[in-house]
DNA sequence: GTGCATCCTCAGGTAACATGAGGATCAAGC
DNA sequence: GCTTGATCCTCATGTTACCTGAGGATGCAC
């Protein structure tokens, strides 16, 4: 197959196999006579694997570690579930952030909803708070 | 004051302030005879006000709009309040992102939980499920 | 005057690709 | 056989928001 064909058949971008290749996540890639690259459904496997992991928010570095837990004889699948275990902690402080800006947002819109319902008023502090440092 | 009394004082390091002036966050800042940088007050406020939106997730892009809207004669809070506001729609499609990701990367250790429960068990699909192709 | 801290200006690194330059090759149609 | 458009190649640079370090000047304390 052609790059451009692994690519749609991995649900990648042309560059961004190219890209797996040069971080060394897939294996040696052949090479036709005139120089293009050629894969078999094994570096599809592996791209649509890669792909997921990425998807699923795993780091480049992530998908190394998770693909040598997965190319050993017998695939640690132990590792993998730890991997994913963490990854999901990492998740849950993202959401936390995430929820505490809202949370800060909001209460900002709200100062100049309050002020300013009639008309944009000279009272609204919306300004003035998102210059104070404050808890956050 | 000198570059690092301002970092200290609005809570960025020296390389940031830097950094904001270069991307002309900040007003032209002065320059003692001997070449170091000097900082008042409203130079510290802004400073403070931008390392806070920065805090709240805005990007530098962001800020420079928002200090436009600030910086006119009479502020424009219904601009701020309007970013702020397209900024939770964002935030509220990060979250939905991470509760799907979390979702699927429990389904896959919970996979792993149940096949290897007592021990590693060659019936653990983990391996498989995260290259399949699936939603998501 | 001897250190050590702080400052200066570049330049390059980070993550994970995207984009474009400049050129070769392929497949299809005339 | 030739043109045309799609695809491929490599290499370089852009993206975001800074961080880190090189190499050197200055300031302050003892």
């Amino acid at each position: 197959m052609s790059i451009g064909q692994a690519a749609q058949r991995s649900g990648c971008t042309v560059a961004t196999v190219r890209h797996y290749e040069d971080e060394g996540l897939l294996k040696a890639i052949g090479r036709a006579p005139n120089g293009r690259r050629v894969y078999g459904w094994p570096d599809i496997h592996r791209l649509r694997f890669v792909r997921r992991c990425r998807d699923l928010g795993f780091s480049v570095d992530d998908v190394r570690s998770l693909l040598g837990a997965t190319d050993a004889p017998s695939p640690d699948c132990l590792a993998v579930r730890d991997m994913a275990v963490a990854h999901m902690k990492r998740l849950r402080v993202m959401r936390a952030e995430i929820d505490a800006l809202e949370q800060s947002l909001s209460s900002l819109a709200n100062t100049c909803n309050e002020a300013c319902a009639i008309g944009r008023s000279p009272a609204c502090t919306i300004v003035e708070d998102l210059g104070a440092t404050a808890s956050g």
